[in-house]
DNA sequence: GATGAATGAGCCTTCATTCAT
DNA sequence: AATGAATGAAGGCTCATTCAT
């Protein structure tokens, strides 16, 4: 799966590249801590950091949160492609557990799906972050399907619309209830149709 | 028609409770329109009164938000139970997706079930609000359990947690999708676990 | 010379009618101070209220500049109908002159004329505001030249370019300057073209 | 082509007298297009150096708008001198036109007169900047008024006035009408007064 | 010297909430 | 009780200026 250059990432000077690190991180842990109306000064705070620098970064609060949310994606996208080699069913629902545990942690870990949602459900405007996961979704769920693991009358449509729940389920839940909700699903991915 | 005073509420005079009424429906459709964040003077607006009126019945704008989402658990509740005197497992269902398509409609509209999951999943604090649904669930789940049509190995909780997934999935999602989304998940509900 | 009225004035509570006089005045004496760049904070102390009484009675600052430039206009084309009775040419020239001396008073001043140039010149949009200033400005020349007084070889739009720029000139420029200054454009006014 | 150092510059670096240039020119066509409130940055980025660069040359943007007025004053007062040997009377008016014309085409170019106003006309602090033109200009109105072509009782103080104000207001009028503005004050600087 | 990233004060604007009418 | 004007604390964003590279 290549990625491709969004756009003509130009390379930043060392210390730039550190603090748009910084800023990430840190907009990470703000926005899952307060939720993505956390002021923009606060990020800035928590990466130690003027806001002005924030801004020089990511030129809108927009653009910033799509950046935490690119991250996200890029790295559920890697899992993803990490587990390409195992077992074809076991691959599938070992992704679909870490996504969702990745959303019990993070609080608005689950905006990020439906994002790769607006690409096949056609929603929104396409996105191209959430094309890559979409890709690499699709070929995971064909993989389970042909190995017989995942039921044949489903798309990525679908699984995402399952992701997207399980996730924002698993915000407001337990661990126990989210783990057994879990089972519910997987038996009704499994199960003929 | 004759309006039961449900529960906590102080006899109104006439056009006070008239003013309640229409700044709660004003609210619903405000905020299901432009989500919570829509300004109160717009809910003012919308329900052809004062902002001062609105805060008069509503100390505060999250006071406003918990109101909406009592009305709606109410709602939601008394579908329950007007469904009891079905067939059980049609009941069940037809409940289940009746809500979904609630909050597919009505932008925000499923963190009511948040709300309710409080109760038996146990995070935040415990509200009455919740209790109401929850009773009403359980009472339609088990029944659904006792005439055969779901699993034996669930709870309110693990109801509660995919009521809430699916329907924030089908805020996200096309029609056909999450009809699509709720036969997996119902398969998951049927199989004897 | 008829007022049209605007938009619909909404008749104010007395208090907000009392507020809005205050910002417009302070208004008037902060851009004439420190230039239109002053901070609608900065007003809003002058004028003794908070920021948001500010804006709710000009939900802009280019709001609140336009009003106090209709508040000049006004004042002028009241100046202009008020001269309407006397002596032709003296009324003019009375006019000229009130005009550059109040720009050379308060700062900033002379922009109300472009403005109105705008409606005879043609550069921006027509704006009603001006319209008014440049009718009246026409009744006051064409008196004028119908007595002699002023050649006839000229037209509103020429008699408002001397205007403002006599005016911008003014404010840089001492009182007797100014006068001398006024003298030559004066004679240039009345010679036979 | 040699370029004479004028007056108090230090020697610089044959590339940095190169930026210096660029930085100056980029300024006037910046300031030109957008007004004095265009930003550092766009400066810089129309030269095609970085903020540090305009910052190291005029050490505040005060200072770098000063340096573009200075330019204007100084080509004037040359267009001025140059003007020196034709017939008085012509190369008056002609210097006159030149002026107004320039700051109809360049947006804020007319305040550089405004500088040279606080030199004879007194109400700002001296300024050396606009000596140099005053200077041309009392040479050139002389000449005139000694030719016959102006009226005596003028000095440059009133024509700097004049300057003033009919460049302001060519900034908000039509060439044509620019074009009668101009008549009519040059009738009034040769009526005998 | 040149560069452009970092800084943070300051600006305009919004909005929950209070209070005089 | 209802109204809507007033309030002022934020919030997002800009930009002159400084400073590490």
């Amino acid at each position: 799966m290549a990625r491709l250059p969004m756009a003509e990432e130009k390379p930043l000077r060392a210390d730039a590249r550190r603090n748009r690190a910084k800023i990430l991180e840190a907009a990470e842990a703000v926005f899952a801590g307060q939720g993505l109306s956390a002021s923009t000064e606060d990020v800035a705070k928590e990466a130690g950091v003027g806001v002005g620098t924030v801004f020089r970064h990511f030129p809108t609060k927009e653009a910033l949160i799509q950046a935490v949310f690119l991250g996200r994606v890029r790295r559920l996208a890697e899992k993803a492609a990490s587990l390409s080699e195992s077992d074809a069913g076991a691959a599938f629902f070992a992704f679909f557990t870490y996504a969702v545990e990745q959303a019990a942690t993070q609080s608005a870990y689950a905006e990020v799906l439906a994002e790769a949602a607006a690409v096949k459900g056609g929603d929104g405007e396409p996105s191209p972050v959430g094309a890559e996961l979409a890709a690499a979704l699709e070929a995971l769920l064909a993989r389970a399907q042909r190995g017989g693991a995942v039921r044949l009358d489903i798309g990525v449509a679908e699984l995402i619309a399952l992701l997207i729940g399980a996730s924002r389920a698993a915000e407001h839940v337990e661990p126990e209830v989210r783990s057994r909700m879990l089972d519910i699903v997987f038996d009704g991915l499994r199960s003929p149709g």
